[in-house]
DNA sequence: GATTATTAATAAATATTTTTAATAAGTTTG
DNA sequence: CAAACTTATTAAAAATATTTATTAATAATC
């Protein structure tokens, strides 16, 4: 005998009012609540929502009915007789989330209780504004779901990580694979036939590392995405901030230097243009071309194919050039980061993107360009810490992401 | 035959559960609903609260009975019946406001239509740290109060607006007034007994336009506060952004310039001290010192004595070196507030406190300048406006923050 | 180890809300 | 100007939720 399957009409509100509706609400309110408690008691439940005992209960067994939380049996008690605790059941439902990279993707599934239970890195994949570019995405994901046939029909949505300029909203890409009408969500949405949720490479991370990373207690966070580029998601009392059209958080390009690097958004003296991936590649290149030694130049290969991985492979390896580069690009972007800091008053900043991998030689010159450039009332209020999901922040986030919209009926 | 009182507990949710708590709460989002949307019918409450119209209406009858709301007679129909509509009832409840200044005091008076019903400004008063200078402020606030004593009981709330450091939730001042245990907030609710709420002035402010001021439907909207020291108050969804601790928008410290002023918290290089009503006045007597001639100048007196007022007049009977280095410091600020709409996309970005008196003579240099430093897709999204309170912005954001905590029962 | 206090779950009674239907009040159209 | 059509309000019936009371289970106490 198979478990019953989960009804997902819970997580629409297609088609129903008045005590339908309330009923569908208010079941998503347990399952928000068990989101972020994990297990609870019929009590908790009718404290929480400010409903009876009896409807908490009622609410409870239909759940337990659609299969979408389980009876975990009694809990300690503290004095009288024992409650059940309920939590959510793992495999009640699935999520996908896709990132994608300039030169490969990287693509994951995720469980009901926030488990990555399958990652896929590495994907070979190049990103072009081309009809053809977008049919190998969607290929990518089509083969990654049939992996997964016995689970397909309890995947409930895709969340698909684009670098560049998202509405998360309307489902549109501005920056990439905007040559037709129609949203792009929806075109890749009738492709896997599994709901498709787009967003912002640096905001999806931001989301992954606040839901299931670094972030503890924190509402008010912002994550600084110090890859290639230089983004930055922005969370504000928990949730994600988008602003008017979901363009918020460019910090690669506020105006910040008085150099006449130009950067390709057209402008001069964005901040991108020397506290970035590539920025630092760059830098480094140079002073290798001028003579400066370092594990990279010793190897005695063509400075012209140095990777950025190779950069951050060198740090690790404690590379003095490295390190004194990322000193001084630390400094800079510390300044940055301390603007920010006067702005947000956040709890907490956290450090991320392939550049981050570097460590502590990244974090400590941001740290003392902090304590150098913000007021200590408000710097003690912050803390900084480096991404905990690393690589895999974007999978994570990706798949949250779809995973929130579709839990709260919110699309 | 005087109307019936009206029946403020709506406003708390103190010893009520179950039905009443539902009740309670249902009644504060019909009011909550009614105050965005000035006039409503049953049908409509019924649409939006998700409740059925025999509900709706039910609640509806109490709060006519309760005089928080009236029947303002028939709808025009589209096709049918007439609708009755229902509005709030303006003299219902009242709040109160004090914007305290370093020198005087405004003090004002709001209906709950939102309507300043009074206003005294320019009360003397010294804003000194001290219990003296505390028991003056009382003195002024009570003083206010005695004169609208056939109102007293209708007065639900006080808001007051603080320079500096304040926690809005905790009631604490930290810049002023902070020499006893209990919170600042409560130390005056004891005194005047009315429920008493603190606020940072440029937040309060930003509220104010937002509410009843230049912003219509705008959601995200940064509020910029020239006045002596450069301040900000920042909208998110509609609500006021506070961060960790309330220390958010302090605009006016972030590193900005390489100079070597040293600000008066103690750090080089704050955008204020450059950018700030005490920067414009200390850079037109320079100037002047230097031989620039403006009327300012001609009038023979003393340059040490000229006033930030003074300096604003000038502006408006165009006098040139006002206006050119109005533009100078237009530029520096714009290029602040480019970083600025890079982070935060906003709908709409205000000018308020005393410099943006000068009008257009701020803000062109402002809006060229973010032009200059931003990219056109985010900037196209952003609008740039001058208070449309003025002076007034203060007294009508503390009012209006007194009568949002009261009426949310968030306290 | 029985008793008491405490807490959870369940059941019955009560109260409230929603549904459904009917009525009233207007608008539009032939 | 009346018939047909909309929409709002009211009323009664049905459904649902909350209260209150009861029972069950457990820990602490004597």
């Amino acid at each position: 005998m198979t478990a019953p399957q989960p009804n997902y009409l819970i997580f629409s509100n297609e088609g129903v009012s008045g005590v339908a509706w309330k009923n569908r609400a208010l079941k998503r309110s347990v399952i928000a609540y068990l989101d972020v408690s994990d297990s609870c008691t019929v009590m908790d439940i009718s404290r929480e929502l400010n409903i009876s005992v009896p409807k908490a209960a009622s609410l409870v067994s239909e759940l337990v009915q659609d299969n979408l939380i389980r009876d975990y049996g009694k809990i300690d008690s503290t004095g009288g007789r024992k409650a059940n605790v309920y939590g959510l059941v793992n495999d009640a439902c699935y999520f996908i989330g896709v990132d994608v990279k300039k030169y490969y993707v990287n693509i994951g599934l995720l469980d009901f209780k926030k488990h990555l239970l399958s990652i896929r890195e590495n994907v070979p994949f190049q990103l072009e504004n081309t009809p053809g570019s977008l049919r190998a995405l969607t290929d990518i994901i089509r083969r990654f779901i049939a992996d997964f046939s016995e689970l397909e029909s309890r995947i409930l949505g895709v969340g698909i990580n684009i670098s560049g300029r998202v509405n998360h909203v309307t489902g549109y890409s501005y920056s990439f694979f905007h040559f037709q009408e129609e949203p792009l969500s929806r075109i890749i949405q009738q492709e896997i036939g599994i709901p498709t949720f787009l967003e912002n490479d640096s905001r999806s991370m931001a989301y992954g590392e606040f839901m299931n990373g670094v972030v503890k207690n924190e509402r008010n966070v912002l994550f600084i995405n110090i890859d290639f580029g230089l983004g930055m998601g922005i969370l504000i009392d928990g949730n994600l901030y988008y602003g008017k059209s979901g363009f918020s958080g460019e910090l690669g390009h506020i105006p910040f230097f008085q150099n006449e690097k130009i950067c390709h958004c057209g402008k001069r003296g964005c901040l991108e243009t020397e506290t970035s991936g590539i920025a630092l590649l760059e830098e480094i290149k140079e002073r290798i071309r001028g003579g400066s030694s370092s594990i990279l130049s010793q190897k005695n290969r063509d400075v012209d194919r140095i990777r950025l991985e190779d950069v951050i492979e060198a740090a690790r390896k404690q590379d003095t050039l490295v390190i004194e580069v990322l000193a001084e690009l630390g400094d800079k972007l510390g300044k940055a980061i301390a603007i920010l800091i006067n702005i947000f008053n956040p709890e907490l900043v956290v450090l991320g993107g392939k550049v981050s991998e570097t460590g502590e030689h990244i974090r400590l010159p941001i740290r003392s360009a902090l304590n150098k450039y913000t007021l200590g009332l408000v710097n003690n209020d912050t803390q900084l810490k480096l991404s905990r999901l690393g690589e895999r922040a974007g999978v994570m986030g990706a798949c949250l992401i779809a995973r929130g919209k579709v839990l709260s009926a919110a699309y």
